[in-house]
This record gives C-alpha cells, structure tokens and sequence, in this order.
DNA sequence: TTGAAAGCGTTACCAC
DNA sequence: GTGGTAACGCTTTCAA
C-alpha cells in the first residue's frame, strides 16, 4: 500500500513536510531525534516517496534510456543488458524503447524517452540521417550513439571499427594458407557490411590475396540468410575453402548448407563468423569469430550518458573486435 | 528543444492552458479553428507534455513493468519482447525491472517499478514466497504473476503446465520404443523440474515404463550444466537410448559430451529438450523439444495487467508445451 | 534546526 | 466553447 505521501509522515511526526524531505534525501541540518523518529515512521507507514513528483519539481528524472531494435534479439538483450548493469550500481530505473529499422520509429522511440524526461539516452540507430542525430545531440547533452560514428559528435559515440575486424579475419585466412576465398554478407542497407568487406578486402590485398567478385553473396543476416548465401556460392562452381561470414547467425546457416552438401567444417572450408554471440559456443564445430565487445561498450555507453558533463575533448571510443579462434577455422 | 510548456502555448495561442490541454488529449467542445491553431503551434513549437506532471495529477503513469531476473537470458529477452509488443501497441512506456534470482531483489524490483507510480507489472518470480505475493496481488490489483502459479491469485497467474509437458515427452519416447530412459534435471531450487520430472514419470509409469533412479542426474541449468551431467550418466555404467533433459542449453551440452564419448544422437541415444529456444533450431542435430510459449504467454500477461478490470472469473491460464519433432530422437 | 510557501506542468471541475 | 483554478506530491529558497 504505497499510499502515505510525505505530508502523512509530516502530520504524524510532528513536523512540516520540509524536515521530512530532507531526511528522505539525507539532507543535511536535521536535529538527530527528529531524523531517527521521522525515518522509523517512514518504514512503518511504508512511505515511498512519488518519483513523478520528485521528477517535476526536478525537472529531470532519475532514468537511463535505451533505443534498440528489438529485445529478443541476443545481441541487442546483450546491449540492453550492459546498460542495465550500470542502471543498477547508479540506482536509476531502466526504460527501454524499441523502434525498428527504420529512421520514423527510431526517432518516435527517442521523442517516447524524452517526454519522460529522461535525459541520458543510450541510442542505436542505424536509419536517422547524420544531420538530424547532430542537431538532437546538440539539444540533448546526454545522448550517447552507439554502434555507429559521426564525426561532429564522435566524442559522444561508441563504436566498433568494422574494418578492423574484416582485415583480422583476412589475417587470419592467409596465415592459414587460405587463397580461394569467398565472402557472405548482409544486405542490409548499413554502413557495416560495407565496412567489414571493405576492411577484408583491404587485409587480403596486403597479403596479396584478392576475393573473385563470383565469391561475394549477400543475403539477409540470420540462420536463413546464411543458407541461402551458402546455396548461391555452391551454384558459382568456383572453388574456395574459406568463407567470411557477416555474422555468426548466417555463419551458422551458411555451415548447415555445407555439410548438407557433403562439405566439412572446417575440414573442406573454414568458416569465420562475426559478434561472438552465445550461439557461437552451442554450434558444432563451435564457431572461430570476430568478438564484438558490446557488453563493455553498452556499460561505457550507459557510463559517458550518466556522466554529467561529457568531456568534449575525451578519447574517442572506438573498440575493435578480437579473433576468438574455435573449431571452425583450420589451415589449408 | 524540449521546454515549451502548456502555458507556452496557450500564451502563443491565446487561450486558456485548459483548451491546450483540451485539444492535446482530443478532448471534446473545442471549436475547430482553435483547435487547429492550436496544433499549429505545437507543432512548429515542438511541445510535448511532460509525462511526469501529467502522471502526477492522474496518480498513475501510462507504463507497464515487467520484472525478470536478467535482459540477457534468451528465454527473458523473448518474454520482455513479448510484453514491448503489447506495449507499444497500447503506447505506454517499457519498464524493465532486473532482480537476480532472490527474494530480496526480486522484491526490490517490484518497489521500484511501484514508485515510479507503475500500475501494471508482469512479474516472473520464483523466490518471494506465496503469502507475500498474495498480498501484494490483493494490494495491486492490476500485477500479473507469469511462469508460476498460485492457488489464491490464480486468475491473474499465467503459467505452463510442466507436468504435461514431462508427460508428453514420455509418450513420444515410448512411441519410439524406447525403454532404457535416462533424464537430465535442473538443480536449480525452485518447482519446475520437479513438476517436468513427475510429469515425466508418470508418463512413463502410464506405458509401462520406469525410470531407473540411477538415471537422473542433476546440474545447473547451463551448456556446461548439460556436459557434466552426461558424463555422470555416462559413468552410471547403466544403459539409455533416451534422455529427457531439463531445457534446450543443457540438451545441447549433453549431446555435445556424447558425441565427444563416440555416441550418435538419434543413431544412439534421442535426446528431448525444452523451451524451443532459438537456440534449439540452431543445434546439429536440430533439437526435438517442447515449446515453451512464452511470446503468447507473455503477450496475454501484458494485456492482463493493463486491462483496467481483472475478471476474477476469467477462466485460469494454463499453457500446454508442445512438442516439436526435430532431429535429435528417432526410433528404436 | 525547523517551518511556510512558492512553484514544477498537468488535468479536471465549475463557472461563464 | 472557453477560462479560472484547485489539486497532485515533492524540493527548495527564505525566514525564523
């Protein structure tokens, strides 16, 4: 029954709703006695004080906001997660809103977040053009974007360098005496897909290797997708022995319509995923990734949101993914 | 921008903060060309009520809570998914509330979301005892208790009947002729795997069949969980073609012990697992399992607790597992 | 050390 | 149709 509001606590301790206040917020100058008697009835009349009102004559709510996609997907629940973890050591309640892909839902779960003036927002957003998120973020000194880069607020980003992790997986193919390779993207209109085949192909140059264009497939990122891309590549009748893959779920498709053909992994062909979600250590053969730190970087998001004043001239936050070596990749 | 108030307007527009707040709720008796002049400018001013205030004067907020252990966990992120659906369907706010598995922050959790005037909570709880939530519930009239049931408050519990779907594992095994059975279980303190296990039991007891005690073997309800009590079975020196295993992550880590000890799962033992995971489709062998529906389940949990008048007379919510044939059973 | 009172931005009731 | 105004529960000067 959270029914007594501070005024019940001021008339049955005696006091005016002022004192009580301040032992609510272990505001200072309050006489010892009083302070114990008021916090004993507190406790027993189960006064909790209204966060609404507090946040209005605030003018700022004690809340951290997310904006993703989707929970149920493992990556973005992994995101949310880390966020949440900060929520808790800093005691301020979780809100998460979640918009499709899509730049009008983005933007409407963002404008959902900040009527509740909630003023930290940790934002995915993959589809609100450059000049739009620049403008709010200006406006809105707590926004924090992540998974992705732009360079007028690249203080305020968190984000992980794509290329990176295409040139380590290219790296890691040619120590392997790789030389027949393909790759299976997203097609996805986003920057990443772009990013990570750009940087692959880019690390294979350096290696003197290149990717025959025949051997590039895209497909949507899931378990299907991976299939599919897997089907297309056979079709090619053009050799290779190792694939990078956009992300472990196609990775995991795209296997299952390996060895339905007859082709091990990684015996034939090697198989490199992307993210190091849970999946990645279930599969068989358990799958040699590209780790993306999104644990650490959602609890830095949540960490540089809360924080009161963003340091312009802080480093700027971009993560690179690690090669996490399993039982899908094996040299040539 | 944010800051326009109410008064802002209805200064701009020369009205009364009451017609504002009239035309912004699609309140009646507003005369047209006011009304329209008034979106007008609240549009071009790019004012948004502030959801605090208006929460205050309404005593409650237009949310839904939800209260689970952890936003990681695949099977949690699907029913937080499940409850954001209806969420925004009825365009009220998210509210994700995490205590880990334990009374204390279980509880915590719940205080939480109730100060921030949330009416509406679907709670997943497997330690508060029954009497303290039972008087919470006659307290809360519009909480939802998910995944658990209980007697006195039965008509706001949605929950799964473990019993059936330990039965109904049990009939497909003796359809297959399977008679040397062996079953995975949780250690995890709480009543599902007790109810799967009896269910299961009985099913058997029903075909003629028994379960050899030496053949039921407990460990956390993990991957690693699943390895380490196959190789506990394994070293019984006893027999099975068949094992009913707690849930799909520790299925796939009992099938992952097995074919490392040179057993083939269906060629030589079938396994069961349950929830249906995303997981379970991702697995070689394609897991044959139950299917927790936990998006229906927490879909109707959601609409629940945000309709304004719980029927006590509604008929109680049992949902019935499924079973999904996959590839990891076969005949004997 | 304590109290009185002025807001915070809304909604809703009652006049006009 | 429209306006005035009392709440809602809390924090925070300003006085005492």
């Amino acid at each position: 029954m959270s029914k007594a509001t501070i005024k019940d606590i001021a008339r049955a301790a005696n006091v005016s709703v002022a004192t009580v206040s301040r032992v609510v917020n272990n505001g200072p100058k309050v006489g010892a006695k009083t302070r114990e008697r008021i916090q004993h009835l507190i406790s027993t009349m189960g006064y909790q004080p209204n966060i609404n009102a507090r946040s209005l004559v605030m003018k700022k709510a004690a809340t951290i906001g997310v904006v993703i996609p989707d929970v149920a997907d493992p990556f973005f629940a992994a995101l949310a997660n880390g966020i949440d973890q900060i929520a808790r050591e800093n005691k301020v309640q979780l809100l998460i809103s979640t918009g499709q892909v899509s730049a009008e839902s983005e933007m409407k779960a963002i404008t959902s977040l900040m009527q509740q003036r909630c003023e930290s927002i940790v934002i995915h957003s993959k589809k609100i053009p450059d000049e739009t998120l620049i403008a709010l973020f200006n406006d809105n000194p707590k926004f924090v974007l992540i998974d992705r880069y732009i360079e007028a607020i690249s203080h305020r980003c968190i984000w992980l360098d794509n290329h990176i992790g295409g040139q380590k997986a290219a790296d890691y193919f040619s120590e392997l005496n790789h030389s027949n390779i393909a790759c299976v993207n997203s097609n996805l209109d986003i920057d990443d897909p772009k990013e990570r085949l750009a940087g692959f192909q880019r690390g294979l140059a350096s290696h003197g290797l290149t990717l025959n264009d025949k051997l590039i497939t895209y497909a949507s990122p899931s378990l299907q997708g991976g299939e599919q891309a897997a089907q297309d590549l056979l079709k090619q009748n053009t050799p290779f022995s190792a694939i990078f893959v956009y992300n472990d779920a196609m990775a995991i498709g795209v296997i299952s319509t390996l060895e339905d053909k007859g082709l091990s992994v990684p015996n034939d062909v090697s198989v490199i995923g992307f993210d190091d979600v849970l999946l990645s250590r279930y599969s068989r053969p358990k799958l040699t990734t590209l780790r993306y730190p999104i644990d650490s970087m959602a609890k830095n998001a949540a960490l540089l949101a809360l924080s009161a004043n963003i340091n312009p001239t802080a480093q700027s936050s971009s993560y690179s993914p690690e090669l996490v070596i399993r039982e899908s990749t094996q040299a040539l």
